[in-house]
This record gives structure tokens, C-alpha cells and sequence, in this order.
DNA sequence: CTACCCGAGTTCCCCGAGGGAACTTAAGGG
DNA sequence: CCCTTAAGTTCCCTCGGGGAACTCGGGTAG
């Protein structure tokens, strides 16, 4: 396989990728962020070849996105917790999840809800302006160059926007779902 | 690999990594929301191999993230839109390029800015409770079983939260870069 | 004192997915 | 008539994932 490196792109979305962009890593977060810490609960939680969720937890750890550290002196025992980096993987999760809610909860519903303890509602998550809260979407928005942007041929990042795109027809989560079964 | 499959545990995370959980599907979505639509331009702007880029747009279509259509007659050329599923993506592409910037961007700063049209400012996306407008973080939500959730032993869910995290050390995005260094 | 459980990995083998490059098909263009 | 472009497809090779067994340090039960 020898997965491409993506990680010296341009591309904070390809550096993000480049960790994150494996079927297991945002399930270990999510795991870890949840309380399930120990190898074996991961381990059986998660249905991951232990071979693999032993790479996956060691690059988290080089990462600096968890720690391992010792739990309890006798026996020895090692778990992993989310550091500041780790935890500020939320966002991500919260985005997947509230995705996947939208696209893929059956009729019953979500398998889960997030409530804010700050309002105590349950709650869905949008991304928002950090200056004006409104929701960002793809149509509001417009991506320039930062200044850590090597600007130039072949650099890419996120929303020139789109070209044509006004219809409103196309599908909604229902037609989705129905298109997905 | 045999890929296990996790688009059928209940967790919409789960779910939705089972697409999203790959190193390029998330470059491929940004290309596509960004612009560049066309088979040989995600192939030579990605770096992907063309056989792995036709079985990731084939995955998309299928899974109604993307739609494969005809942009000129003669020569019959097509390319990749995103439909509203695939737009919706957007967040999780934000969430993600907000935490590569946050913790990758060097010195120079982030490689993109994100500008809202709506109110005319660059901008850096928070996931925010829909009811109160406040940032979701791993601290101030909880989650509780939803409806769709087959609640039992096993079922997994985000968020039962940090048990002890009170210590407000640890790094910072200037120590973790420079512990990735 | 020995035998039997943990928890946390590590090792082994097999197989299939990804990389890479060449080949294909269809339609212009010089 | 041959070259070029777009959009894939095919082939071979390697490497990383699945799965299960093995290890290792340290209890704890008998």
C-alpha cells in the first residue's frame, strides 16, 4: 500500500487526512474520548486486530494526540487518554456523527444524542462562523490563500466554490436512504 | 485488508468513517467542492493512482455523495458533482482542515483562510450547539443512547466523557507541533 | 508452591487493496 | 494519418490489514 504521504502537502485537510483518514483512528478517538481507554476494551470494542490497533495507538501516541499512561502501580497497567490535540478532535467526530445521523439513522432515528450540558438540550452540531455564529456551508463561503500557503500551481485548498449550482432539486436524506438500500 | 465493515454498528460515526475513513475520500471531496471535478485533474491534483481514483468516484457515486455527469457533448466528456449528501460533507472538511491548521500550520500560519460571505470575514469554523449558538467540546457535552441506538452492552456511542481531566496542562499547539518536529 | 487468569502487547501467515505504469477506447486537432 | 486529450482499465508487486496464536509480567486461588 504505502500510503502516499500527505502530510508535508500544502493542505491542512491532507495533513488532517494523513492521520485521520483511516477507518480505525476516529473510532479509537472516539473510544478514548468516551472512557474506553484499555487496549483489550478497544481491542474488543472496536472488533480491531490487535496487530492493528497497536500501530494505530502508537502513532497516536507519537502524534501527541494521546498519552500512555499508567493507571494503577499493582499489577502495571497501561491505558491511553486524549491530550488538548486529541481532544480537539471532537469537532471532527461531532461533524462524522452528525453526518452519518443525517444520512444513515434509519427511521427509528439517531443511535445517539448529544446533549449540551452548557443549555442541558439535546443538541446537533453545526459549523459555524466563529465571528457571527451563522452556519457555514459550501455556498457561503470562499477559500483565499493563507499565508502559510506556498501559492502556486497545484496548490489546493478548500472552496473556489462552486460553479453551477442553483438547482435545489437533487436529493434530499430520505431519497438518500432509499438510494443507499 | 478486507476492510471491516462498519457501516452496519450502530453509531453514525461508525457509519459514516466507513466512507469518509480513508486517506483520500476526504482530499476527493475537497477537490470536488473546490472545483476540480474532472477525472484527470483529481488524478494529477492528488497524486492518487487513476485506478484507485475511478474505484473511490464509483464508491462516491454509489453511495450518492457524488454524481458522475456529462459537462459536454462532443467529445462526450463527464465529470463529479457533489450532491447535497456530498455537500454536507462540508463540515466534517472544516472540522478537519480547522484542527491541521490549528496543529500543523507552522510558524507562517495556515496554507488557507476560510472567508464567509455572510459576513465578509475570514473565519474559523467551531462546532456550535444548534439551540444556544455555544462551541460543543468534549467537556461540556454528554451522550446518551438515541432512539435508533440498539441499546445494550456493546453499543457504543461518543461521549460518556472524561472521567479525571481537570489538570489543564499538557500542550499546547505550539508544543505539539514542535513534539511532531 | 504451582496452576491458572488477567492485561497488554508481539509474532506469524495469508490475502487483498494500494502504487505505478502501461494499455484501451473514443473523439478531435494539426 | 498520426498525435493528443479524457476517462478509465489492466497488470504486476508490495505492503498493510485480518485473525489467531504466542509472550511476558504479575496477580490470585487452591
Amino acid at each position: 500500500m504505502t500510503r502516499t504521504p500527505l502530510a508535508d502537502v500544502a493542505c491542512s485537510i491532507a495533513r488532517a487526512t494523513d492521520l485521520f483518514g483511516d477507518a480505525w483512528t476516529a473510532l479509537i478517538m472516539r473510544d478514548v474520548l468516551t472512557g474506553v481507554t484499555r487496549f483489550d476494551a478497544l481491542a474488543h470494542d472496536l472488533g480491531i486486530s490487535r496487530k492493528v490497533l497497536a500501530a494505530r495507538l502508537s502513532r497516536l501516541v507519537e502524534e501527541g494526540v494521546l498519552v500512555r499512561e499508567r493507571y494503577q502501580e499493582r499489577p502495571p497497567r497501561e491505558h491511553y487518554r486524549a491530550t488538548r490535540k486529541g481532544e480537539e478532535l471532537y469537532p471532527v467526530l461531532l461533524a462524522l456523527m452528525e453526518w452519518g445521523d443525517r444520512w444513515y439513522a434509519g427511521p427509528a432515528g439517531p443511535p445517539a444524542r448529544i446533549r449540551h450540558l452548557g443549555c442541558g438540550r439535546d443538541t446537533t452540531p453545526v459549523s459555524a462562523c466563529a465571528h457571527c455564529g451563522e452556519p457555514l456551508t459550501v455556498g457561503n463561503t470562499t477559500q483565499l490563500p493563507g499565508p502559510g500557503g506556498r501559492t502556486g500551481p497545484g496548490t489546493r485548498v478548500l472552496g473556489p466554490l462552486l460553479s453551477g449550482r442553483e438547482d435545489g432539486r437533487e436529493d434530499t436524506p430520505e431519497a438518500g436512504r432509499a438510494a443507499a438500500v
